[in-house]
DNA sequence: GGTCTCCGCCTGCCAGGAAT
DNA sequence: ATTCCTGGCAGGCGGAGACC
């Protein structure tokens, strides 16, 4: 027996009513119907499962997988599954008379019951391929006489539709009765299988979950699986089976049977793996993950080459002028769409969570839907998250210098940038001061870089030139009427 | 009273080394 | 090869004093 380390194998269901099989818990009398008011009160396993039933002689890990891998498991050609996947790949399904006569009583609420139909005298109508798999557990599109593995993929038919007049048997070359098949197992039969195979096992569904997915032990050493086990879960997880994983979740989280809403959905506190209910687990960890991942990414974001650093260089030579971190004054004219492209590309999770939040209601007014355009949601979210980075990192401050610069051109008392200093918008006024200082150093160098350069051009007449250096200057002041 | 300059403190960046 | 840790360094911030 293969159980996890810290816990004591709980069966999954009691044994006082050993005697009781699946069908008689959940749908006994059709008194069972509601299943919001409790679990199943009895066992949903029959503890002595029939004698020839495939799963009955495996009782461990490796003899459970073991079974359903190759054909020389105890799951055949006349195995019952087989017989089903057979007319599911044929698209042809057809209950027989044994199905049908096995078919779980009706209700509104069965736990694992894909039908529909409220008179359990009534087989099930036909149903072409797409409706019948879309009902079907993953597990119970497992085959046994070809590789289990691919039989988790993907497959197409490759046997011909039969048509009305064809004989659903072909007689043999021998003259041999043709073999019947057996009849095919629906989903409820299946899973009492699988039920009653985890109870020998001794296993509880979290259990087998457990197992079929750890891949590291308590010492955090990898644990080593079959072939067909890795591929088995590589395929799920990969996507690639019927029902992929996004499936299961959204059946955990509608279930009926799933606790409701709380005050622990979406739990920010409380590691995810400390709850225990399916939501709020699965909203907890949702949260839980994505503050990681906004996390890590404001840490790439503030980094130096992310583009948002504004360092004024006031060397002589302007020797690091390529430097990505450098600013001039011009880039100060193109740096809010740059910072937006820039969140876009790089915070790209908490630039859409913040575009979900500044999301305007959308109007409707004389049956016209309007949206509000007063506040461009794009320049919003840019300039929020650049106070967020710019707490996190005070070297990245383009937008809040270029808000900071605006202020202060503006005649805006000292205090007021002081306090948006303190609230992270801007910079201090020093700071925002030695940026100007050092705009005006990169400019007073440029000029005279020019004015020094009094080469000799060739004009389109190919006449020689002396180049000659004009130097205009504006009176910007700001003056203020009192 | 407003502005400027200086200086100490603090924080982030970066390089180098150690650990994994 | 990658990640983590640590120490040095640069520069921003804020307070205090001087100046206008």
């Amino acid at each position: 027996m293969n159980h996890h380390p810290n816990s004591e194998p709980v069966p999954l269901f009691a044994s006082a009513a050993a005697s009781a099989n699946f069908h008689s818990v959940s749908l006994a009398s059709g008194l069972t119907t509601n299943p919001y008011d409790s679990a199943p009160p009895v066992p949903l396993f029959r503890r002595n499962p029939a004698a020839n039933d495939p799963f009955q002689s495996t009782n461990s890990y490796d003899t459970f997988f073991g079974s359903l891998r190759t054909g020389t498991s105890t799951l055949t050609q006349n195995n019952p599954l087989h017989s089903l996947t057979s007319s599911t790949r044929s698209g042809d399904i057809r209950p027989t008379i044994d199905h049908i006569l096995n078919q779980p009583p009706p209700t509104g609420h069965h736990l694992f019951s894909s039908h529909a139909t409220s008179d359990p005298s009534v087989p099930a109508p036909r149903r072409d391929f797409s409706a019948y798999k879309s009902q079907l557990p993953t597990l119970g599109q497992f085959t046994t006489s070809d590789n289990f593995v691919t039989s988790f993929q993907t497959r197409t038919p490759k046997r011909k539709e039969r048509t009305p007049g064809m004989p659903l048997e072909t007689p043999s070359p021998t003259g041999a009765p043709p073999k019947r098949r057996k009849p095919a197992l629906d989903t409820s039969e299946k899973l009492k299988k699988i039920f009653a195979l985890l109870k020998d096992l001794d296993w509880t569904i979290g259990e087998f979950f457990h197992h079929l997915f750890s891949h590291k032990d308590e010492d955090n050493i990898p644990i080593s699986r079959s072939q067909s086990h890795g591929l088995i879960v590589q395929n799920f997880l990969a996507g690639k089976t019927n029902y992929t994983v996004s499936d299961i979740i959204n059946l955990w989280m509608t279930s009926p049977y799933g606790s409701g809403h709380d005050e622990r959905m979406f739990e920010t506190e409380t590691s995810y793996l400390d709850i225990r209910p399916v939501r709020q687990a699965l909203t907890a960890f949702a949260v839980q993950a994505s503050a990681d991942y906004l996390g890590s990414e404001s840490k790439t974001a503030v980094k130096p080459a992310s583009g948002l650093h504004a360092v004024i260089e006031t060397n002589a030579d302007l020797q690091d002028e390529e430097e990505e971190t450098t600013i001039q004054w011009m880039d100060l004219g193109n740096a809010v769409p740059r910072a937006a492209a820039h969140f876009r590309e790089i915070q790209r999770v908490a630039f859409h969570f913040l575009n979900v939040m500044a999301e305007p209601t959308p109007r409707s007014r004389n049956g016209v839907i309007t949206i509000p355009k007063s506040r461009p949601r794009e320049n919003v979210v840019a300039h929020c998250l650049s106070i967020l980075d710019f707490c996190k990192n005070d070297r990245a401050r383009i937008l809040p210098l270029c808000r900071g610069v605006l202020y202060l051109a503006s005649c805006v008392p000292v205090d007021i940038i002081a306090i948006n200093s303190r609230l992270g918008t801007m910079p201090s006024v020093n700071t925002i001061k030695s940026a100007l200082k050092g705009f005006s150093q990169q400019k007073a160098i440029a000029i005279r870089t020019r004015a020094r350069d009094v080469s000799v051009i060739k004009d389109s007449k190919c006449r020689l030139r002396t180049l000659l250096n004009i130097l205009i200057f504006d009176n910007v002041q700001h003056f203020l009427r009192q």
